[in-house]
DNA sequence: GTACTATATAGTAGTTAATACTATTTAGCA
DNA sequence: TGCTAAATAGTATTAACTACTATATAGTAC
């Protein structure tokens, strides 16, 4: 184990703690595929390649171990979301606001977010939508 | 209707002919109840809403149509993606951008989008996260 | 107005991502 | 070393979403 990925688990190990949350083979394994790849994967994939290094792992325990380390701050949720999809007419430039505990999206308009820089890196790619999204806690759900 | 609603349907029918779609009555109903509401509706309620408005419309018509509209422009997807859930170990800061056609998404790198500024509209909420998140075609999917 | 044709729809069946359940096991700790 | 709450394996279930097919209709040409 390199520094960095000793410091990785270091860094898993505090979050976990920090949560009560045991550690567990299983959990240090999804987190080590995880944390090795720039693929994005999804639970599915995460799964298959859990099983070659524990071949009695379950894919409920994949999934809820992803699910918890999204919790914790531990993974991250990069594409879809697990709840229902949701439409928006798009009328007029505006943002969105999305509660975490209640899944209500505010909308709000900040004209500085509406044609946000194109970094250099993405020249490359013909960009279509440049999204500013906030996530967190409304003001109803804050007062319980 | 009101010059407002007049003008928005004016550009859902410009939308659909550019796209040669047909402007059907069901159309018609599911693009009224999504452009009049800020709720942002799943397909299921969008369908519940039409449902009172043309009795026999199946669900089936609805979300397919929803699908459609977020093609053309005419709508957005603001929650979920249809796709299935990816994961990342949210390992140094980065951003994503996700290919449209071969849903590749690719990290990259913009200091200024660590720390977007936050609109004072957002001030009565705790802020947990900010994404800034761009969408289009991946240089590879141009080729073809 | 009438007829034609590709497109869209209703109704239903099917798929699959994701969650729930239960008996068993185990991490953390005294 | 034993205890206990938490976690897991294996499987069942749920539900969002898509696919299928016969019928209907929007758009167009006459």
């Amino acid at each position: 184990m390199n520094i960095d990925k000793e410091n990785q688990f270091f860094e898993f190990k505090e979050l976990c703690h920090k949560s009560d949350l045991k550690i567990t083979p299983q959990r240090v394994v999804i987190y080590e595929i995880l944390s090795s790849t720039d693929e994005h994967p999804s639970a599915e994939t995460v799964y298959k390649k859990a099983r070659r290094i524990m071949p009695n792992i379950s894919f409920d325990t994949v999934n809820r171990t992803l699910n918890t380390f999204s919790d914790i701050g531990a993974a991250f949720i990069v594409e879809g979301t697990g709840d229902v999809r949701r439409f928006d007419a798009g009328l007029g430039n505006h943002q969105h606001f999305k509660c975490v505990k209640c899944k209500r999206i505010i909308d709000f308009h900040y004209e500085e977010f509406d044609n946000v820089h194109r970094p250099a890196e993405l020249e490359k790619f013909d960009i279509l939508k440049s999204t500013v999204y906030f996530e967190g806690i409304c003001d109803v759900c804050k007062k319980k």
